[in-house]
RNA sequence: GCCGGGGUGGUGAAAUCGGUAUACACAGGGGACUUAAAAUCCCCCGGGAGCAAUCCCAUGCGGGUUCGAGUCCCGCCCCCGGCACCA
């Protein structure tokens, strides 16, 4: 470009005196470099103003007391390798971290150290900083965010203000997992095999009103979107899944006997409405209301003992350790809507009071657990689907469960095939009052109470005379307050509601002695906006700025683990939803691209603290270095699928830096190589190999394939030193630019050297490349004969069949196979192959 | 059990609109340069047979489609991740 313009170098950014590879001391240089330039931060009138905004976002991390985990740096680089080549093509590229802060993992380190998260935290976040900066990402430290600073919180609960305002907040009645010897609510994860983690007694379910968002509201908008949002499969499917829509419809069966004989009906929900003359009988949660009107007084004793009996359980263990079959029967009946049969109710722990009516109708013949329990218990198994080659006298070994097929013993429906028999039989029993075609989900509300300490306080006042009453925007934060033992003791109560100068508050509505929530909110909440807040932690007045967020949301490329592929993502997914329903927010979906990246496992292994074998991130940057780590991590395998790390493969990427360095600074042309025309008249084939990487390495860094990347530009390194050549600066400095996302230390250094000025990040200084110029002269075309590669030939490119059969034949590995044969058939795929499909000649009766 | 993702050399892995399987790298072996070491450079490296040319076998297992299958279809086995007995 303009070589002559500054070839100084400044006195402040000395080049290494040796000329050796220092990654340490190089790269130390360079982030300080980049510190005092601002060569990654924004200013808030550049945010106000660029031109090609590129907002590239990773998960941001729960800042622990070990440190980064390299699970952590292999995600943030891969991010951060997609982030600066982005701004190499001319992006204006915002790339913000922040820290995750709040929740129970610093609760329990507290209880375990006896440390205060509030001591604890801005020490994990300092050396979090530290290492992050280390790895060298491209990260504006003008614009993080900390979960745990009230800055950020206030606007976590001014979010949850406005959720409520819309109707979005309310309170309900919820299960909690209860620890009765520690006195507070477990986490799922805090339950083992049903007791209490920490002090092994038995985990109880309680009943506790808790706030809840109705996430529900917005099921099918979530679910459609999915259609025409950019993310990796992998995570639409997860999320398609979770939200669970299922077509189906809810079914009444009249109590026949028993109190509720007569006016009670169990209504049942079913998306095999079809079944329903092989339902032989009915079974109740165990929770469900109309259990005590069914059943009857021979049978009570038994059924409460049940009841106790699964109520003792944990909510884990009733959800996934459950394999065989229990239940109690009733006492009572139903009448089956359809043919007005008597069958027999039941109660069992298989069937879930959250999910649909809390109650079903048991169709053993065609519903695999159906089946099961009534094997158990002796229950009637009836055909009512026939499969091609069946009929309504087939033996059933096991559930027939598949979605198609013609009924049998349904009576009147007998014939029609499924989905005929589905919409009839919905329509005959609506019309008598006894159905409705209904909708379910699997998606339940998001449940946001903790009763916790280490959380944002939940912004609500209760007033006796009031009721709930939200905090007035002016009054937030609702500061957490301090508390220094805030174990729950021997009064149950809310270590926060301990606090009474906090807890005893006025109401605002009404002025009358009222109390605060002591839930504290999930963390989920935290993380569900933390993107909107990014580009505007500039505002203290306001969560985000529209003329901002106009400018840089929704996020371009978002970058993380497949465990958030459903709550995390779902959720700040509705956040955006609904704040858009309110006017705040002028876009629907707050990602245009998510990209799942995999995980990375050592020596075959996973990583495990208890294993003892996890990477410890700075011995290795202190011996190889930063850029070498980071090309080693992207190298090991595909990153969406991730990868092993093996100790002794970094030596590889490794030997590839210490090359090329080699190459710029000690090669023949050194740093006082310019752009000199006969130095850099270049090999024919040398060029041709560096058009060929560009195109390759440009298309697979755009696609996450780093590893086959690298790999590329390894083998074109490789060829330009074959043979102990010194690549010329012009074969030497296109491969620079290309490793800078990588490798983004040396490439600045390199650069430089190469008499560049200025950072190799800002401009659009990803190398071009010329199609004319990667293209080959000669193919090499594998010559087959019956499908066995028998030679190749090199011919011109674009041959056509006839001069690359002639070649073929001409080789006498070829012609010997097609010796003495009739040659039945050619193909020919251009440049790629030729096969000679043979046979023995047919025997024109010469013989011997 | 269900859902999702995978099984390719000694190892991490390439190659998936069906077209020369094993790119790149690690480990291993041999050589050049060097007083030596490091670094660098060159050569070999799936299995079997053969002096060689060459041939046969090989992408978890068993079938199938095709001129041709790691890739597509059917049926299995194993590993990893997630979870919700979801009616």
């Amino acid at each position: 470009m303009k070589p002559h313009e500054c070839s100084s170098i400044s006195p402040d950014m000395p080049t290494e005196g040796d000329n050796a590879y220092d990654p340490v001391a190089l790269e130390a240089r360079w982030q300080d470099r980049w510190d005092r330039d601002r060569t990654n931060a924004f200013t808030l009138d550049e945010l106000r103003s660029a031109r090609n905004p590129f907002f590239n976002l990773m998960m941001f991390p729960y800042p622990s007391a070990e440190g980064l985990h390299v699970g952590n740096i292999y995600a943030f680089t891969g991010a951060d390798v997609y982030g600066r080549y982005k701004r190499m093509r001319g992006y204006d590229v915002f790339e913000p971290i922040g820290f995750d802060a709040f929740g129970i993992h610093s609760e329990n380190f507290a209880l375990k150290t006896g440390v205060h998260p509030t001591e604890l935290i801005p020490g994990n976040v300092a050396n979090f900083r530290r290492q992050l900066r280390r790895i060298g990402g491209m990260f504006d430290w003008d614009h993080t965010v900390d979960t745990t600073d009230p800055e950020y919180y206030k606007w976590t609960q001014w979010l949850f203000l406005q959720l409520y305002r819309h109707g979005l907040a309310e309170q309900k009645e919820a299960p909690v997992n209860w620890c009765p010897s520690c006195m507070t609510v477990l986490a799922n994860e805090q339950v083992i095999v049903g007791a209490c983690e920490r002090c092994g007694t038995g985990v109880e379910q309680r009943f506790i009103r808790q706030w809840f968002f109705r996430i529900t509201e917005y099921a099918d908008k979530l679910l459609d979107n999915l259609r025409h949002i950019d993310w990796s499969d992998t995570t639409i499917k997860a999320q398609r899944n979770w939200i669970g829509r299922s077509e189906g419809a809810e079914l009444h069966f009249p109590i026949a006997e028993g109190s509720g004989a007569g006016q009670e009906r169990v209504t049942v929900f079913t998306t095999r409405p079809d079944t329903i003359f092989g339902a032989t009988y009915v079974v109740l949660a165990p929770e469900h209301p109309l259990v005590d009107a069914v059943t009857s007084d021979a049978c009570r004793q038994e059924v409460e003992a049940y009841r106790t009996r699964t109520g003792a359980m944990d909510l884990v263990a009733r959800k996934k350790i459950e394999k065989h079959k229990t239940g109690v029967f009733t006492g009572g009946h139903c009448v089956n809507p359809a043919n007005g049969e008597r069958v027999p109710v039941w109660i069992a722990d298989y069937v879930l009071m959250g999910y649909g009516t809390g109650a079903i109708m048991a169709v053993p013949g065609h519903d695999e657990r159906d089946f099961d329990f009534a094997h158990a218990f002796g229950l009637p198994i009836v055909r009512v689907i026939a499969a091609p080659g069946e009929d309504a006298s087939t033996r059933l070994e096991i559930a027939y469960e598949y979605p198609t097929g013609t009924l049998v013993n349904s009576g009147r429906y007998d014939g029609l095939d499924v989905d005929e028999a589905k919409a009839a039989i919905v329509a005959d029993l609506e019309a008598s009052g006894l159905a409705e075609a209904k909708v379910t989900y699997r998606l339940h509300d998001w449940c946001i109470s903790r009763q916790r300490y280490w959380g944002p306080p939940i912004p609500i006042i209760h007033c006796d005379d009031c009721g709930a009453v939200p905090v007035p925007e002016e009054d937030l934060p609702v500061i957490l307050p301090y508390v220094e033992d805030f174990r729950p003791d021997a009064s149950g109560v809310s270590p926060l509601s301990r606090v009474r100068d906090w807890y005893e508050v006025a109401c605002p509505s009404c002025g009358g002695g009222a109390t605060r929530e002591t839930d504290v909110s999930d963390t989920f909440l935290d993380s569900a906006w933390y993107f909107l807040r990014y580009p505007s932690t500039d505002f203290s007045d306001r969560a985000f700025d529209p003329e901002i967020t106009r400018r840089w949301l929704p996020v371009d490329c978002y970058i993380g683990g497949n465990e958030h592929a459903v709550l995390h993502l779902l959720y700040s997914r509705f956040v955006v939803m609904a704040l858009n329903d309110m006017g705040l927010l002028d876009f629907e979906e707050p990602y245009d691209r998510f990209r799942a990246h995999g995980l990375i496992i050592r020596e075959g292994a996973k990583m495990s603290k208890s294993k003892g074998n996890v990477i410890v991130p700075d011995p290795v940057i202190e011996r190889y270095g930063a850029d070498t780590f980071r090309l080693y991590l992207m190298f090991l395998g595909p990153f969406v699928e991730g990868g092993d790390y093996q100790d002794k493969g970094i030596s590889g990427p490794h030997g590839f830096l210490h090359r090329l360095w080699e190459s710029v600074v000690t090669g023949e042309h050194g740093t006082a190589d310019r752009d000199d025309a006969a130095a850099d008249a270049m090999d024919q084939d040398v060029e041709r190999k560096l058009h060929q990487t560009i195109e390759k390495v440009t298309e697979q860094v755009a696609t996450l394939r780093y590893n086959t990347a690298i790999a590329a530009m390894m083998e074109y390194l490789n060829r330009a030193r074959a043979g102990g050549r010194s690549p010329t600066h012009a074969e030497i400095e296109p491969l620079v630019r290309m490793v800078a996302p990588f490798a983004p230390h040396i490439a600045e250094e390199l650069w430089r050297r190469l008499g560049r000025t200025g950072s190799i990040f800002d401009g659009a200084n990803w190398p071009p490349f010329d199609p004319a110029k990667t293209a080959e002269q000669l193919a090499r075309v594998a010559v087959q004969v019956n499908g066995r590669v028998r030679g190749t030939v090199s011919v011109p490119v674009g041959a056509t069949e006839t001069v690359v059969a002639a070649a073929a034949q001409a080789e006498a590995n070829v012609a010997r196979h097609l010796e003495g044969k009739e040659v039945r058939r050619v193909v020919h795929i251009p440049d790629r192959l030729l096969n000679f499909v043979v046979a023995e000649p047919a025997a024109v009766g010469g013989g011997h």
